[in-house]
DNA sequence: CGTCTGACGATGC
DNA sequence: GGCATCGCCAGAC
C-alpha cells in the first residue's frame, strides 16, 4: 500500500451494500482530511469491481450521469438506498459509519 | 520541477 | 438555500 490511491481503493471496497460514504469521509479515513479531490481523482482510476458508486458528494448528490450512465441511483436503490424528492440520497439514514478505520 | 486535472469541501455572499 | 470562489491533494505529463 504505498500510494494514497491504493488505500482509497480499499476503503471503497469496504463500503457495506446500502450504505454509502462521502469524498471527503473517505480521505479523512486514508489520512487526508482534505483530499476529497483526490478521492474523486483516485475513483476516475478505479479498477472494474470497485463499489465506486457508493461514493457520493457529502450533500447527498451523486456523480453526474454520464458517469455511470445514469445507472448510479438504480445501483443504489437495489441496494436498499432510500432518495428524496430531491434526488438526492438521505445521507443521516445511509451514510456509511465505518466499524474499523482501514489503516 | 511546473502545470494540469478531477465525480469535492468549506466558506462567503 | 443556492451559487461563486478558493483551497486542497496526488498522480500524469
Amino acid at each position: 500500500m504505498s500510494g494514497l490511491f491504493e488505500r482509497i481503493h480499499a476503503v471503497v471496497a469496504n463500503i457495506p451494500e446500502g450504505s454509502v460514504a462521502t469524498y471527503g469521509q473517505i480521505a479523512a479515513m486514508v489520512g487526508c482530511p482534505r483530499g476529497a479531490r483526490t478521492v474523486v481523482w483516485a475513483l476516475k482510476c478505479s479498477p472494474p469491481g470497485l463499489p465506486c458508486h457508493r461514493v457520493v458528494a457529502k450533500s447527498g448528490a451523486l456523480a453526474p450521469p454520464d458517469i455511470f450512465g445514469g445507472a448510479q441511483r438504480d445501483m443504489l436503490e437495489d441496494e436498499g438506498v432510500s432518495f428524496l424528492p430531491d434526488g438526492r440520497i438521505d445521507m443521516s439514514r445511509h451514510q456509511w459509519l465505518p466499524p474499523d478505520i482501514e489503516i
